[in-house]
DNA sequence: CGGCCCGACTTGACCGGACAAAAATGCCGG
DNA sequence: CCGGCATTTTTGTCCGGTCAAGTCGGGCCG
């Protein structure tokens, strides 16, 4: 049953002919760019879905999970599914437009200017949808903005987000999916280790390797950091059998540096 | 800081009953870390993995797509699945290592640095799955040192993937994925944008935005490059409303740039 | 009135099947 | 020998259903 129109204006059969879940995808995006449902609001069930869009519910349900990997949507088992983001072309300049600026700023202040952003964002957020700032969806709109990923593992991404470890910490957001894709793919368990450098006595470009525990080398992606008292950090992925949680190490003061 | 519970939170995900393609997963990737087939070799078809899981195809799909999703994999309808990477805990300690010394260079080099790292990937798959270096399989291992993936989008990785972006093309990566994930979110086409820097004539740090065609402005993240020519590149992503191509365009000169 | 339990509702996982689309394969005639 | 065509193989998509697991709210009982 031909009802929704969105559905019947596939353009090029020939050119592009899409799988129904990716159309049925997009109707939701286009409704959820349109409005029809604010942030925080909870979709129409999966069976109600079904009836909408005449498919059935795992056609439906294959479209919510790319809605999902988009970040568009979020889904909770007995719950439903909730609106993350309102994703629209005035959006996507404001943060394209956002990050661009973030880049001016030196390495060493970006994280201060994120922290900053971070309650900007929760009090937009918290107007936007009605709630008080200390509600849980205040959160949302400041996650999207720097949100980790159950991302395929690539290791551009795990280094940025070892640059802003600390601020995504401080938003709330846990890097548990991608030690579990890590794990997954090398078989071992990734750990966040974090080094004070500035305790350790030791000059950052005269440090390069640092042990966790007695004899068990852990590798590190030098990123220094300086935050507002003067004190420098590194924080860094390595490969380290243990559990995951930060570690913190001190560093060894090493002789020659290529 | 807030510190607070931090990672703690993050580990109520010990005690899984898992999923059952999660399982399958997990057992099809110590299969291929335990070598069972090597790279550019293929996986028994679905069907077959179906009898030797004893589950239906379609958590053997499931299974598949994960593993697909973490780069293991890669499925061409109608081919088959063959295996893209030999991810152990060796292999993971090489990558983070390469990218711990690919940092160490100045950012201007590491494009000259990611080139020469090509060609070594290359002669070394091409021994390891013993085919000539002009082979597609060649391409492998160096598509997943720095792959593109069709991850949700997240803006550090949108901007990484914009710095790397003309050694991505070299190694015959398209960003295909990505702009049709940014076309889902945002319902805006994105486009890449190179500007040559050293023909419009406008130093880079006087340089702010460029109009792709009249009246149409594209807004840019600054990432600049030097090649081995001693030519500056400025390669971006923007919201522009056309189909996926590169674009050229010349640079505005702009009176002041805080 | 408050805490607890049970049931309705919703998403998660899985099955077995069916057909479509793309690639590989083999056959055949030039 | 080789190019074109039909067949087979393999993955892609979709259906309708079942059961499990988590969430939420209302009613029962202390």
């Amino acid at each position: 049953m031909s009802t929704g129109p969105g559905l019947d204006m596939n353009k090029r059969e020939q050119a592009d002919p899409r799988p129904r879940y990716r159309q049925v995808a997009d109707e939701l995006t286009a409704q959820l760019r349109a409005g029809v449902w604010p942030v925080g609001a909870m979709l129409p069930t999966e069976t109600e879905l079904c009836a909408t869009f005449a498919v059935s519910r795992h056609t439906v349900r294959e479209a919510l999970r790319l809605l999902e990997e988009s970040g568009l949507v979020q889904r909770r088992q007995g719950s439903g599914t909730t609106v993350l983001a309102l994703a629209t072309p005035d959006r996507f300049v404001q943060d394209i437009t956002d990050m661009a600026e973030l880049l001016q700023y030196p390495q060493e202040t970006r994280l201060t200017v994120l922290r900053a952003r971070k309650f900007e964002a929760d009090a937009e957020t918290a107007a936007q949808i009605g709630c008080g700032e200390g509600e849980a969806w205040v959160r949302v709109e400041a996650i999207r903005r720097l949100r980790v990923t159950t991302a395929p593992l690539c290791f551009t991404t795990l280094l940025i987000r070892a640059e802003y470890a600390e601020a995504l910490d401080d938003l709330g957001v846990l890097p548990g999916p991608l030690y579990a894709l890590i794990e997954r793919r090398y078989g071992i368990q990734a750990s966040l280790i974090e080094v004070d450098i500035a305790a350790s006595g030791v000059p950052p470009h005269q440090a390069e390797l640092l042990e966790v525990e007695p004899g068990t080398p852990a590798l590190l992606i030098r990123r220094r950091y300086l935050d507002g008292q003067g004190r420098v950090y590194e924080i860094s992925e390595g490969a380290h059998p243990a559990p995951r949680f930060n570690y913190r190490a001190t560093l060894k003061r090493i002789p020659e540096l290529p």
